[in-house]
DNA sequence: GAGAAAGATGAATCCCTGG
DNA sequence: GCCAGGGATTCATCTTTCT
């Protein structure tokens, strides 16, 4: 926990105890298959990614590679775990084939579109300014998996979260640089991207795993955000500027980081205790916000209107010829002149919940 | 040419030769798998696509299926020619894979942004704001594509186009919709897209393919920007509305549809024709625009320099140590106190020659 | 020291013709 | 097929150097 594991990642998973994880984000090699040396207009030449980790011998041999980190990361996975992975056209089409073929189920493809993204020197392409994600659950049953879909929709000007994002490159003082000012790691992603994922598919606490650590940008985001990490990387080099990196991260305060929640995860509150808690008494009479349909509340915590009974939610929607109805809020009662919704009186519960934490 | 092929899109693109088309594009059944029904907030029910032509039993026979059509497109495709193909996560993880085992060779991966997705219901994921497309050539090999580079710049205020393009859904006036004012097809596309699409990848009179014609955007933009189309569509409701759709498109005139072009295509001019032409006479001397450097013309048109020698590129490579150089933007000549760069008397040469047209 | 100018650089599957 | 040679091609951002 919140350690580096150095060796190869299928083995270092292995060595990991199943469901153990809440997320993982695997930024794997890309397999860019670049030919020659490219040069600028100005002559200059382009750093390629060109390292040893880089090259596969053929689709097949990336293949398998891919198949087996994969499974072996579904194994440490919680079954409400989720997992990410990044990549480019080069290799994303394959890791999304993959990921169906071993019948993990995709929520979301996401397109990190670059702010400033390298051009097309030679005016051949269109400029390549984008890599996907690919979000998943381990399989197409599994349903509770933390999306925090309130706090990404406050951060996006109060209208959902859309699956493209914009980012800027890592860069500047955020780039991890050598005594000799070089880059420590070709591809260092953006802290800006792992606080996305992370704010939007963890809690505080959840444990994080990056099977491709590389500079550490996963452990540094997860430190700073009050979640757990575990890293599996090769190079020692790597590991050294990592460790070194997430020491120096300050954590964020628990204030910061509580969660914004929507109404899905608040307590459930049912109908009923409205009743048991004295707030609604059986035989009251409800109505809809036009008073077109009238009900009467019954002990049982049902509602009954002619002929029909059910639940609230049930009554309202039979009633409209609806398949579904919230009846928190269709139903209201009667206080003074006006109409008001019951949600109002779960409100109250929920408040006084709130009170006993 | 320029009609719609009605059957089953394999042994249709079978009947057709080989080496025929120009482009394609590509629009198939994405294979949602969607289980049940959606409903809005508001209880409406969402028109999901569940037509019998989007089902396939498994992920192995989407992939035959896809395997099929790619391998019958290619046998027609010009070398020169390119590959379009659109789709969704649900499909284009399948079809980039099996188009990288076929051997063709991916250019880019372009994003369609949506500016009006449809919102996630239920709040449980991203809002799925894009379409994906691949852009290839048959093999990797295949060099002579056209891509409209100039003019995809000039109409992006200047500065390369991005991967990432942003248009509106089909909707309004564009969308088709039959006597009872529901859509014709469920995934029209929209004509901005394809007008993006064929300005980038063809030229006027270019022959388009498109093997799931549906409701036809692709013959309507063809038609409309002088592009030849062929349309490929089993459903014979689908075949009625395109015809009639196409048939009222009226054709830009010619004048509009001209391509801009960069330097890349124009008259190549040796620089010896300057020395022929009496622009420059043999032992003039050259310089770069800054004089750290100097060179005499000699009468055969190359440059001497101390004991080097070489043609106006390779001696300024050369003399900077440079593995390329543009000889008619690094050498000047005097006029007055001035320095001019040898490619304005290129341009006088170009400017005689288009006289003689 | 301030501001301007020049240099560096980023996951890149990056040319075309003619002999 | 290969090889040689002409000569066309970049955007946003950060860092360093010059005025």
């Amino acid at each position: 926990m919140d350690s580096i594991i150095k060796g190869d990642c299928v083995a270092a998973l292995n060595a990991l105890p199943d469901n153990s994880v809440d997320v993982v984000f695997a930024d794997p090699p890309y397999n860019l298959q670049l030919g020659g040396t490219l040069h600028r207009p100005d002559q200059s030449l382009v750093d390629a990614v060109d390292d040893e980790w880089d090259q596969f011998a053929s689709f097949e041999a990336y293949d398998a590679f891919t198949r087996a980190w994969l499974l072996a990361c579904r194994r440490v996975l919680k079954p409400t775990g989720t997992l990410w992975v990044i990549g480019s056209y080069h290799n994303i089409f394959r890791v999304g084939s993959i990921l169906q073929d071993l019948h993990f189920w995709i929520l979301n493809d996401i397109i990190w579109r670059k702010t400033n993204p390298m051009p097309n020197f030679k005016g051949r392409r269109f400029q390549n300014a984008h890599e996907t994600l690919i979000w998943a659950t381990p399989n197409a049953k599994a349903k509770g998996y933390t999306f925090n879909y309130e706090s990404m929709k406050a951060a996006n000007d109060d209208v959902q979260m859309r699956s493209d994002w914009l980012f800027p490159i890592c860069s500047g003082s955020e780039r991890l640089k050598d005594e000799d000012g070089k880059k420590v790691h070709p591809t260092q992603k953006p802290e800006a991207l792992l606080a996305r994922i992370l704010m939007a598919s963890t809690k505080p606490g959840d444990v994080v795993l990056d099977p491709f650590f590389g500079s550490g940008t996963t452990g540094a985001v997860a430190k700073r955000l009050g979640r757990h990490y575990v890293g599996i990387e090769r190079e020692q080099d790597y590991i050294d500027a990592a460790a070194e990196r997430i020491a120096a991260v300050e954590p964020l305060g628990k204030a910061t980081l509580s969660v914004m929640t929507g109404k899905k995860a608040e307590p459930r509150v049912a109908f009923n205790t409205l009743i048991e808690s004295g707030l609604i008494k059986p035989g009251t009479a409800l109505t809809d916000a036009k008073r077109r349909y009238s009900a009467t509340v019954r002990a049982d915590g049902t509602l009954a209107c002619g002929g029909e009974a059910g639940s609230i939610h049930r009554l309202g929607a039979k009633l409209q010829g609806l398949d579904a109805c919230n009846g928190w809020t269709f139903w209201h009662f009667e206080e003074g002149d006006t109409l008001k919704p019951i949600d109002e009186l779960r409100s109250v519960i929920r408040n006084d919940l709130a009170k006993l934490n």
